[in-house]
DNA sequence: CTAGATTTGTGAAATCTTTCACAATACCCG
DNA sequence: CGGGTATTGTGAAAGATTTCACAAATCTAG
């Protein structure tokens, strides 16, 4: 396949939500121009996203608003449900937990971690919080296709090696640290500080 | 001033925390190529990013770390503090409160306010958690420059709205919506369920 | 069946971002 | 002080992304 820019990729997760919505409203086709309205971008550019991947309008009608979120989920790779496991019980950790667009979309919490020995045995939303040394017993047991990083920044690029060493492809990093990985590892970061400063910049210069 | 891109802006803020790094190292100097190299880009990138600003550097030597901690705390205006009030007591919003890099980098929260008659009242670090009924009574008093918007989806435009009317020229939003806003006014968007959408994408098509 | 109204899909153009490559400068050492 | 080495700053080239603009397709109404 040929390389997709992010930048498209992430508009294609959005198009997906506002898709979602028109279904719910009822709305049995949409035109470029409308999502492009609720998504905040132009109509060309909702259609050159999507012909990356094929042609899924008629001309002169739009987009069937079901075949569409078919499409969208195909190849954003929501077809299935991805096991994920969790390192790091403190507070960001928490909040995901019972962070209800995860299951919801498919992905499945099958496990936490903490190195903190009063955390451990806890139960958080029906998972029990295990010691960070069963880590990779576990996932040579049962293995995850994405680990998720909540730790400390001191910890976190350790943590990184380890799950990379046992097999997983894709990290989901809170950890406010540039984390090293192989090439063939996908890692998202998201990094609070960076917000928070891009908008102290825009406020700013302005 | 020159339009600089968002990437840019990112950029600089990475570079930042590695200058902060490397000075309680104790280094003196760093070259663009060290700098590349611990944020996993290029030196010609660095500096091209840098240029936009000024030229700190001294050929032949590298970057004084002191000062282009200096330079970029002054470019990122982060020189001053900003007053935060964030809307919204859930788990996301509890997570937030203690975030110590909030403070730590000059973003000061100086209220929360919640819906939920049940969590009006309690002590979150400190700050009483107020109904959001006195939002604009509080913000006419005691402005603020950002907004932290940690809602349910379907409020999160409601008090966008109503924050904007009220003078907040900056929002950071935890709700997995897309905000509209007056062309002056900042958002940022922290959308979990896009980064994982990203990362299955990543994982699905290899 | 035809004319008119829409709206897609997509090359080409415009714009934006990154990378290249090298002159200019500064330091170091003998 | 002069030659050697390091490293910046920056135009120009290359590459990536977005926008333009229009032919092609489809529908509707008469």
């Amino acid at each position: 396949m040929r390389k997709i820019a992010e930048s498209t990729v992430r508009r294609l997760s959005l198009y997906l939500r506002f898709l979602e919505e028109f279904e719910e409203q009822g709305m049995e086709t949409v035109s470029s121009e409308a999502l492009a309205a609720r998504g905040g971008t132009t109509s060309a550019q909702v259609r050159k996203d999507l012909s990356f991947f094929g042609s899924f309008g008629k001309r002169g009608l739009g987009y069937s608003v079901a075949e569409l979120v078919r499409r969208l989920r195909e190849i954003l790779g929501l077809g299935r449900t991805y096991r994920v496991a969790m390192i790091g019980a403190g507070k960001i950790g928490s909040a995901l937990v019972q962070y209800r667009g995860f299951r919801q979309r498919g992905f499945e919490i099958v496990a936490i971690f903490d190195a903190d020995a009063t955390k451990v045995g806890r139960n958080w939303n029906g998972l029990s919080v295990r010691d960070v040394k069963e880590l990779e017993g576990e996932l040579r047991r049962q293995p995850v296709d994405i680990a998720v990083i909540v730790t400390p920044a001191d910890a976190a690029q350790a943590v990184a090696d380890k799950v990379v060493s046992l097999g997983v492809k894709a990290i989901l990093n809170f950890a406010p640290i540039q984390l090293i990985v192989p090439d063939d590892v996908v890692v998202k970061t998201v990094n609070l500080a960076l917000e928070l400063e891009t908008l102290s910049y825009a406020l700013t210069n302005r």
